[in-house]
RNA sequence: GGAGACUUGUCCGAGUGGUUUAAGGAGCAAGCCUGGAAAGUUUGUAUACGGGUAACUGUAUCGAGGGUUCGAAUCCCUCAGUCUCCGCCA
């Protein structure tokens, strides 16, 4: 969520900024904002002058019946009539602006970095990196989706009969693959410095306010009514919460989680051979990287999350490529994000398994999340998250692109971790 | 799921309608004291939104939201959470 202090004093590098998103009527949006907040400020002051009289008449009524002077005291009751009248009726009309307000500000997405370049869709993302070569495979090469059959390691139409499409059952060593890309993953994290966390996969509205799931796009997540819980979409709702509400020690920076979770996500209206096989589930498994840095420093550890993120690619020896998305692209809360994708040879396309933002201050302003430096005066923290990384399409590329006749081969690096060296 | 107790500032903790503009203590910070430190002592120590160049000042916040009252941490209602006991349970 954008502050208004900033829109006030940023106006026309906000309005600028928010065009780079295709927003149509940006400078429409933020004058009537700027507008409201005029009123608002307008009835909150009108409100305190009353509310300071009426707290100054209940004192002196205080006084008069400590000296005995009742009867003066009721009379004074009197004024407070009209005053505690007024009060309603500014307060209704100052919850008012201030919903219209909020409301507004909810809806309206993050500005992008002035490094952003224009664009309105995926076309026109920059490629800022280019890794590895694209394997030549042998013929007879198949699809994830083959390969999964034939060496029975996932099995989509149990999870159809089990669940429903989109959850399907990974089995033998598919399922102690994913495993070892799990473990493997959360390892490299935890050297890096970031905190594991084991994280609730279920979190309440609160939550998903704070990450900017809601209100807008609650048609993404899957909504438990008896208990007013959502299913989370990526651990970074509840890692990201966990320090929602809370003022930081600046030398406490940069505070680094990370977790595995499931993910679910409804995704409704997708179909075709975009969603075939792993290459979008309902459920699926993610570690995730968040930190909260100083609002000096928060470029720089994104290129310290994109290294991250593409250093661990490299060790899977997968072919890949760093998008810099343009503002047409861009999540809602990010203001600079690179995805990462691999290259899945027998798909013969593209698959983003990350997408690393940072935020700035617009998770941190809805969060109330805050870090204070000696005796200043608490300042909104950078916020910042990367997938390190998304399980499913990182199998589909291992499986697609490392499979040779007899089999497919693990990555060295995974060995290790799975206990075995092929699939076959 | 049932019954009861409880939720106060950074922490502990007092407070059942009006000098509470939240006692007292601890912690922390600064000053004094000291050769230096400890002890002692004094002062300060929240957040948000306003007004003011500033000193300062207004309003709100005692789990959350509503209500009663001239006035609520205190009384009433709803909800959430914590603890204890009972029931059920991996």
């Amino acid at each position: 969520m954008l502050q208004l202090p900033y829109l006030r004093e940023h106006k026309e590098d906000a309005i600028a900024g928010l065009k780079k998103r295709n927003n149509l009527n940006a400078t429409e949006t933020v004058e009537s904002l700027i507008a409201m907040d005029d009123e608002r400020k307008r009835l909150q002051s009108e409100l305190d002058t009353r509310l300071a009289r009426a707290n100054q008449i209940a004192r002196e009524i205080g006084e008069m019946f400590k000296s005995g002077k009742a009867a003066e005291a009721n009379a004074l009751k009197e004024e407070t009539a009209a005053i505690k009248e007024e009060s309603k009726e500014l307060e209704s009309k100052l919850a008012e602006t201030e919903n219209s307000i909020r409301d507004m500000l909810y809806t309206l997405p993050n500005v992008p970095c002035y490094m952003i370049p224009f664009g309105t869709g995926p076309d026109e993302n920059v490629v800022a990196e280019e890794h590895g070569t694209i394997p030549k495979l042998h013929s007879g090469a198949m699809p994830h989706w083959d390969l999964a059959k034939k060496y029975d390691i996932i099995d989509f139409e149990l999870g159809v009969k089990v669940t429903g499409a989109g959850f399907p059952f990974y089995k033998g060593k598919g399922a102690r693959l994913q495993r070892a890309l799990i473990n493997f993953f959360l390892e490299r994290a935890t050297t890096a410095g970031y905190t594991e966390y084991q994280a609730p996969l279920m979190v309440n509205e609160a939550s998903g306010i704070g990450t900017g799931q809601l209100p807008d796009k609650e048609g993404q997540m899957y909504y438990m009514p008896a208990d007013d819980y959502y299913m989370i979409p990526t651990a970074e709702v509840p890692i990201t919460n966990i320090f929602r509400d809370t003022i930081q020690k600046a030398e406490d920076l940069p505070i680094k989680a990370c977790g595995y979770t499931p993910c679910f996500r409804r995704e409704a209206g997708s179909y075709g051979k975009d969603v075939r096989g792993l290459n979008r589930l309902h459920q699926f498994d993610k570690v995730e990287i968040v930190q909260i840095v100083h609002p000096d420093v928060s470029y720089d550890v994104l290129e310290e999350m994109r290294n991250h993120v593409t250093s661990l690619l490299k060790e899977l020896e997968l072919p890949y490529r760093v998008l810099q998305l343009c503002g047409g692209d861009m999540g809602f809360a990010s203001a600079y994000t690179y995805d990462m994708e691999v290259f899945s040879a027998a798909q013969e396309k593209w698959l983003e398994v990350s997408s690393t933002s940072n935020f700035e201050t617009f998770q941190s302003n809805r969060l109330k999340l805050r870090f204070k430096d000696g005796d200043s005066k608490p300042r909104l923290a950078h916020t910042l998250n990367g997938s390190a990384l998304a399980l499913p399409r990182i199998l589909a590329s291992l499986l697609e692109n490392h499979q040779t006749p007899e089999g497919i081969r693990i990555p060295k690096v995974l060995v290790p971790y799975c206990g075995f060296e092929m699939i076959d």
